[in-house]
DNA sequence: TTGCATTGAGAACGAACGTTCTCTACTATG
DNA sequence: CATAGTAGAGAACGTTCGTTCTCAATGCAA
């Protein structure tokens, strides 16, 4: 067996455990067990928990940059690419294992006691800010509507995860729009 | 001394450490030490590390839903009641202390695998989407502003902390303020 | 077949946690 | 002064965790 293949197996089954339990919950047999693997071979691919916690994180950061490209690629305009960012968290939103944004997760958990986590959470939500920001320059908008969309993102993810208002990303998206179209006609 | 002084004293201990290592990170022996208190008057005021973080999470709702009162009601017009929601913020986030919704990050450290963390995680949230609710019908608003509002406030929070956006604050308050006239005209 | 390297299963280890227990020192009443 | 009760300091206990080690079974080369 290949052995990008094992290391894949056990990240994807490292993702679901600590999205739905918590890393810490979450211990090194339990995760043995989960991916049919000895801890031998755990400990032969990953030297310690916190690295196989941070190739969560870089798999979780891919995962979810390729979904959010995919949806926006598919809108029409620059306005409808802004808005398909809502479009995007309310499907993310509406599966069963969605429990929270995995990097605030891990940053709570882990943010305090662990700069790395800590720096990735960081540079992911940096990541996304400059994703809105591209798309805001594209539709012709003034610099201060993408943090503004932004925010909404974030508000609506903590929103349906914790009160678990699953219409969240609808709410967010219509305010989006008013932000939006106010922003582009001030213009 | 007084007895709930003392209970005082080790809630308001806990709420300071939780909040700035995590709840999980922080051992009774940390608490009892950094309480100035034996172990044996710990365990008499509480039976259980768990009844802690109640605590700590029913003191967090109280002092932030009294701070957000107070603030909101030096405000003169409906309109700058539901603004005042970001100034409150913004002096929360300058605070060396802060470190994100401690909700937020209760939540994600607990709410997997503690449903009393999870159910009072989300009370407060609800509590506070009633609070917006009740200053949007002050103001006037349709029904649909006061999530908005809530949306953009939980943003500003997770931005905030995570991001290190220190004027997530006043991005969100210049976005409620084009919501909140949006909607306030088209009434 | 024989010897050797590799693997898997899980025991073992040290540390840390939440919780309880012990022992000592002090206080207060007769 | 004597003694019973209380409180504090921290040792101890049982569990869990991350990590390493042991050992038997397997596959393979000669």
């Amino acid at each position: 067996m290949d052995i990008s293949e094992v290391r894949k197996r056990i990240v994807a089954t490292a993702d679901e455990l600590y999205n739905a339990k918590g890393i810490q919950a979450v211990g090194m047999d339990e995760l043995r067990s989960a991916a049919g693997i000895s801890l031998k071979k755990l400990y032969g691919e990953f030297p310690s928990k916190s690295s196989i916690v941070m190739a969560v994180l870089e798999r979780r950061h891919e995962s979810w940059t390729e979904g959010l490209d995919a949806t926006v690629q598919q809108a029409g305009t620059a306005r409808e690419r802004l808005l398909a960012i809502f479009d995007y968290l309310a499907g993310w939103f509406c599966q069963d294992s969605f429990r929270g944004c995995g990097f605030i997760n891990s940053f709570a958990e882990l943010g305090a006691i662990s700069p790395e986590v800590a720096e990735y959470a960081r540079k992911h939500k940096e990541s996304f800010q400059e994703f809105v920001a591209r798309l805001a320059v594209e539709a012709g908008a003034p610099s201060y509507l993408a943090p503004q969309l932004a925010i909404l993102a974030e508000g609506a993810q903590t929103t349906a995860a914790i009160a678990g208002t699953s219409d969240a990303a609808g709410q967010a998206r219509q305010a989006a729009e008013v932000l939006i179209d106010v922003a582009l006609t001030s213009n």
